[in-house]
RNA sequence: GCGGGCGUGGCGGAACCGGUAGACGCAGCGGACUUAAAAUCCGCAGGCCUUCGAGCCGUGGGGGUUCAAGUCCCCCCGCCCGCACCA
């Protein structure tokens, strides 16, 4: 090769196939070095990779790689998570079948993979559409529902009449169905549940032990889970004549301390009686309406007004039967959260507070800051919601005045037990997970209907329940349901005629264990235990933020519901957590508004931009997420093919902590690129040198200092990148370049042999430091420098100790928190001698002026404040 | 709406546990080399002011704690992520 010119496309896959040869990426569990294993999260087989993928398995192989150089045996496995909408959708609009268009992605993208040098084992891979993998998910769900894990009950979805098709809530736009443009209706069908609450108080105490993760993922799956203490209570109702009501209402609370400034009942749209009364009043019927076309997302309803309509219901107040309160049906109460009904106490909780102020309702403060006088608290546009603080008390509220809320939670609680009205409960926000999918392309659920027998589970020996490929797409809703013969079998139980449940899997299950199936990708049963003892848990999972309830809380589910069947020995799948931010690029716009994508935009000499293909005029618009719609995309194909695989990977390490967003920029590639080429040079340059063999006994200042420059560099990247922030790592390693650059340059003419020695011992050492990032690129460097055999296999160098070391230290000087000086001393000189030297400083004197000297602030090693007044 | 996060030069960012703000890179400017350009190499670089000693201002905005605040506390603004059928 070139000594001039780093040719990548000659270097890469030739390195690429001297790793495979060497089974380097290949993981086995026979093995006494201890055990890693990263894992990144599977993509979804869209037909290219893109750069968030570039991001994602790039930190994950930096991590790999120096795992495996520091002498564990590392698993890092690819898969599939292959089931799911866009293949139909494909279906639908293009007439290729799922199986076909996923499959066939899968192999284009697993060719991008293999191209950026990612050290995978592949010989684990496969997809969650193979029938091989969901039969396991299948014969699990069996067992899950042995456990009573299981459960089938009514829930919503989004119908769109027009379709005849149930939608997702992202098919779901202002309402609308996003093909037929049809007002969307919420409807109810039979679902299957998974028991996630079941586990709702363990996984919120699992998180306390989950120490590398994130706080804030860990904060979010707590508000996620939403446990509260409240009271579960009863009010008695009466119709509008005075009249009881034959049932009790039953509320929860987590704010029963605020009973005395409830102004309001409101129950959910989709509450019985709201859906009894509205058999027979049209308003209310209407009203219901309004509400279900809001969709099913909580997002939707929340945001909407708050409204409601009033029933022809008096609740009567448990402690003041002489106080009726008005009963309404109210949009903004879910069904699905405590009891579908609330008492409203406007003061103290902001929706309340809307509602009361929309429909003219009393406002009652019933908790008041101790200082301020009861007569003078008032409540304007916001709601007083603490009720933790000690400064607060009860007021407007009989026999809770003068208590704070906290005691005057419990008192209410005791009364209403005593009254036998009431209990103390523990209530959660997390809801059972819903996994029915009226779709094609996912799991089937392998149950089967019988009129006799009712719901029968497949025997195990007759899974895998496979889907059906004759199906077509050109009618809406699940060819499943209307294919002629797939869902007609025989009852397992009595052999009678019954039919199959038609319904798939949440991919959301096909993600939810994919991470234990990797241990043994070929066992007969799910999980080989034996191996998933030896490899789980996952020492380090990558993956973006927009995981960081949904995915990572079911698949915290389902280790636990695996552990319960026999199916995993461990609650915790992910031993520590990453989440990666997105990647961005700029946005172009013609002045007529259309996106532009960034490789038809040219620049002009000043600064102007126009499309190099029209000439017209172009607008830079934000930095934002890449879209397709905004058409800000660029193809890592393009980029691996222009710059190669290692300038792409060290690009997206260098810029920004992994953990922030991206900007891709067309310069910032250019200067990885460049980086490559200077390094290559420098390499080479170097190897000119010819070191001698044995390492000198003594070394110049020059050669002492490029080594301390070194190793420093050394034991920076290697903290850098255990705790992943290779982007600090990457500073480190142009630093050292830089140092090594100038050496060259002072000495290259008459290099000693120490020198020499020096530089080549730098040389390997920056290598091998960014040979986790540029794997190719050090290869080919490693080579060069003479080395023998894959630098791959190579140990991570260790730092010499006595290089690390300092005997002065640089002391800034503050007067007064301001710097106005700085000292070099040794390290050992005692606090009086540097700030007696201090004190002498010029400029120390002169910042002090005709003040006096107070105070000296030595903080050791770092600092010296002089405070004078 | 609710929950979570982020905000530092022209740009991406660095700054450990409260201790020199701006490492490193990108873009820029000046110079060398070249017939020329590219590439490469060297140098400069937060803003203001300057009598060239220095000084003043500066981490989204406002307040506070401290000898010392980008970092801790309170309020506000902007952007991003999630909200249970996108993956």
């Amino acid at each position: 090769m070139s000594k001039d010119r780093y040719n990548f496309r000659e270097a890469e896959p030739k390195w690429q196939k001297a790793w495979e040869e060497a089974g380097y990426a290949r993981a086995s569990e026979d093995d006494d070095r201890p055990k890693f294993y990263v894992l990144e999260m599977f993509p979804y087989p869209s037909g290219r990779i893109h750069m968030g993928h570039v991001r994602n398995y790039t930190l994950g192989d930096v991590l790999a790689r120096y795992k495996r150089a520091r002498g564990f045996n590392v698993l890092h496995p690819m898969g599939w998570d292959a089931f799911g909408m866009p293949a139909e959708n494909a279906a639908m609009d293009k007439g290729v079948h799922p199986k076909k268009w996923t499959y066939d992605n899968i192999a284009h993208m697993k060719g991008q993979l293999k191209r950026l040098g990612f050290s995978l084992d592949w010989s684990r891979e496969f997809a969650t559409c193979d029938p091989e993998y969901y039969k396991h998910e299948q014969a699990m769900f069996l067992d899950f529902m042995k456990a009573g894990l299981v459960e089938r009950k009514k829930s919503m979805v989004n119908w769109d009449p027009v379709d005849q098709t149930v939608l997702a809530n992202e098919q779901v736009i202002d309402g609308r169905g996003w093909r037929s443009g049809a007002l969307v209706e919420k409807r109810e069908l039979e679902q299957w549940f998974l028991k996630i609450t079941h586990y709702a108080e363990d996984l919120l105490k699992g998180l306390d032990e989950l120490k590398n993760w994130p706080e804030k993922v860990k904060l979010m799956q707590r508000n996620w889970i939403g446990r509260s203490e409240g009271v579960r209570f009863t009010f008695e109702l009466r119709d509008e004549q005075g009249n009881p009501w034959p049932e009790r209402l039953p509320v929860f609370t987590t704010r029963p301390d605020t009973i005395f400034g409830a102004s309001f009942v409101a129950l959910s749209a989709d509450h019985p009686i709201v859906k009894a009364l509205a058999e027979k009043d049209a308003d209310i019927a209407a009203f219901r309406r309004e509400c279900a076309a809001l969709g099913t997302s909580e997002e939707a309803i929340e945001k909407a007004e708050k409204k409601g309509i009033r029933l022809p219901l008096n609740a009567v107040h448990p402690f003041r039967p002489d106080v009726l309160l008005p009963v309404y049906a109210a949009n903004f109460v879910l069904m699905g959260y405590g009891e579908g009904a609330i008492f409203g106490c406007p003061a103290h909780d902001q929706r309340d507070l809307d509602f009361a102020r929309k429909y003219g309702l009393p406002v009652i403060p019933v908790v008041c800051p101790k200082e301020t006088p009861p007569e003078k608290c008032e409540i304007g546009d916001e709601a007083l919601t603490d009720s933790e603080g000690d400064d607060l008390v009860m007021i407007n509220s009989d026999f809770l005045n003068g208590l704070t809320p906290r005691q005057a939670k419990e008192e209410i609680a005791r009364r209403m037990e005593e009254m036998g009205i009431g209990e103390r409960q523990v209530n959660y926000r997390l809801r059972d997970w819903g996994v029915s999918r009226q779709r094609y392309w996912g799991c089937p659920i392998p149950v089967i209907h019988c009129p006799k027998c009712g719901v029968v589970p497949v025997p195990k020996e007759d899974l895998p329940v496979t889907l059906p490929e004759d199906v077509t797409f050109d009618k809406p809703g699940n060819p499943l349901e209307r294919h002629p013969t797939w869902k007609h079998v025989k009852c397992p139980q009595c052999g009678g005629e019954a039919t199959r449940e038609t319904d798939t899997f949440d991919t959301f299950i096909d993600s939810s264990w994919y991470y234990a199936r990797f241990c043994s990708p070929k066992a007969e049963e799910p999980v080989d235990l034996e191996k998933a003892k030896y490899w789980m848990p996952v020492d380090q999972y990558i993956g973006g933020i927009e995981h960081a309830i949904l995915h990572l809380l079911y698949s915290r589910f389902f280790a636990r519901a695996m552990k319960d069947t026999g199916h995993l020995h461990l609650k915790e799948p992910f031993a520590a957590l990453f989440t990666q931010g997105m990647v961005l690029h700029r946005t172009y716009r013609t002045e007529s508004g259309e996106w532009v994508e960034p490789a038809l935009v040219g620049q002009r000499e000043d600064g102007s931009l126009y499309h190099i293909e029209t000439g017209e005029k172009i607008i830079a618009g934000a930095v934002e997420k890449m879209s397709k719609s905004k058409k800000n995309v660029i193809d890592p194909e393009n980029i691996v093919e222009q710059y190669g695989a290692d300038t792409a990977r060290w690009f997206i390490l260098s810029d920004s902590p992994p953990d922030r967003d991206f900007e891709w920029t067309e310069a910032g590639v250019e200067g990885a690129w460049r980086f490559t080429q200077r390094v290559w040079r420098m390499i080479n340059t170097i190897a000119d040198h010819q070191p001698p063999a044995e390492r000198p006994e003594t070394f110049s200042d020059a050669a002492q200092g490029l080594r301390k420059a070194a190793h420093r560099a050394l034991k920076a990247v290697t903290e850098d990148i255990e705790a992943l922030r290779f982007n600090r790592a990457v500073a480190r390693i142009y630093e050292l370049a830089n140092a090594i650059s100038d050496f060259l340059k002072s000495h290259a003419k008459d290099m000693t042999a120490d020198q020499a020695w020096t530089l080549h011992e730098a040389a390997r050492l920056m290598v091998q430091m960014f040979s986790p990032m540029m794997p190719h690129l050090a290869e080919e460097c490693w080579q060069a420098l003479g080395q023998e055999g894959l630098l791959a296999l190579r140990a991570w160098p260790e730092p010499e100790e006595e290089l690390l070391e300092e005997d002065t230290v640089t002391l800034p000087i503050q007067v007064n928190g301001k710097r106005r000086d700085e000292i070099v001393v040794p390290k050992s000189m005692p606090n009086e001698e540097i700030e007696a030297l201090v004190l002498q400083r010029d400029a120390v004197k002169r910042a002090v002026g005709d003040k006096s000297v107070r105070k000296v602030i030595i903080v050791p090693g770092r600092i010296v404040n002089v405070v004078a007044k």
